[in-house]
DNA sequence: ATCGTGCTTATGTCTAGACATATTTTTTCT
DNA sequence: AGAAAAAATATGTCTAGACATAAGCACGAT
């Protein structure tokens, strides 16, 4: 075992146990030896062994179930994550000057595919907005919300107008469920003039959806600029 | 405590305190009582409140440092998680009977953009294969690989008129490292004719790399057919 | 053969206690 | 006062042992 010093046992442990799968030492439909005598051989607890062994399963390498034993998976259904935080940061992570505009906003009831999305009656009344975030004055992503006040009672409708909502919910309304969803969409006439990019432009879009112990908090659409990818963490997950 | 009987004791520790964190009880910044006297509260040993508390450090909804204590983030970083598997597999589970062609597979040099995603020097030999999965017949996605054979020496080139090669490499060649990412493209002459859309049509592409102890495995370019959403997986990570 | 019944086994999870490690805080020395 | 050294403390991680639980397996009765 190549005991590198940076990392935890269990993180050594799982490291090893990924290259014999990698390497094709043990193969896919296998059983791996029990937790008991992976602890043996490389002389932990077997809490620490089940520890490494949970890591790769999550990860979708390893199948496991009790008394039935541990298996690579026939067909690993790996996992990748995507951070979702404040626009604002990814903005400025970016080396450009951050700025925001709100377009517009007010209270209006919600059609039927909102509706559907945040599940309240169509015809509930929503605050409604749109804002523009910018990257060094040019337009970095667009984002069309409406939010559920019952969910937010802390927000005060008045103060929309000038607040950055999607710091403001960020910070103020955690939740306890999101819904995520990617999807392209061509350039609408709004969305090519705010984002000043021709008419039919193809747009990756990010339609999210998040709910607290209240109900559905906020739907949004965001588009952003052409070109524009949202890539996976770079982080651990998969290591050295 | 509403000591649900489904859950493992962490789980439900990690419920509480996301619900105290959500319902405002604590607040953005602030710091919550150490593992001891959580322990000692919820009666369970530190490991167990250890383990909570790490489940929503993950989920980005707490800082914790060592000495320094635990506070809720001040903006949560939240994560989402997508699974990718086997194309096959998301057809059929969409209630279509899944098809498959292979377009073109050739081996050629490796163009400059290609060469950068994979770490590989400019004019490297590679194979590279356009494949299109269809569900119930029409077009689902493109795929536009380019594999690099020393990381996947099983892999035998002759088969690759007849073989899934996505479905070959997930099972055959299990990567340590994958880097993913989405972005939008308005179809080019020969998306359309594939993916039978018009051109100019929007597109959302995920480009994904994999690697493995030999080097860089595959690059692929998946065009996904117009109105596909790719969403995260509704799982745990936040229960209840 | 077929269907239960109960034994066995591998993982799931918890506990209590220990030591490691990063920081902060305090003390001590210049 | 300011810098360096020492103490305190919260999390990080491991260990050994225990019981719970799902699921395979064998045995026996029909």
């Amino acid at each position: 075992m190549t005991d590198k010093r940076a990392g935890a046992k269990a993180h050594s442990i799982a490291t090893e146990v990924r290259r014999r799968i990698v390497e094709r030492r043990w193969r896919q439909g296998e059983r791996i030896p029990d937790e008991a005598e992976l602890a043996i051989e490389f002389d932990a607890a077997r809490a620490t062994v089940n520890k490494a062994l949970q890591m790769l399963a999550d990860e979708g390498l390893l199948d496991r179930r009790r008394r039935a034993g541990t298996r690579i998976a026939i067909d690993p259904v790996r996992k990748a994550s995507f951070s979702i935080g404040i626009v604002r940061e990814q903005v400025e992570q970016a080396g450009l000057v951050y700025g925001h505009r709100v377009v517009a906003h007010r209270l209006s009831p919600a059609p039927a595919g909102i509706a559907a999305c945040l599940g309240l009656p169509v015809g509930e009344k929503l605050v409604r907005m749109r804002a523009v975030h910018y990257g060094d004055g040019t337009p970095f992503q667009l984002e069309d919300r409406w939010i559920n006040l019952r969910a937010v009672p802390d927000l005060d409708p008045a103060s929309l107008r000038r607040l950055n909502v999607n710091e403001w919910l960020v910070r103020n309304a955690p939740y306890l469920h999101a819904e995520l969803a990617f999807s392209a969409e061509n350039a609408n006439r709004r969305d090519a003039r705010l984002l000043q990019v021709r008419h039919g432009q193809a747009l990756l879009i990010q339609q999210r959806t998040t709910w607290n112990d209240l109900g559905p908090i906020t739907t949004v659409r965001v588009a952003f600029r052409p070109g524009h990818r949202v890539s996976t963490d770079g982080r651990a997950a998969e290591a050295d």
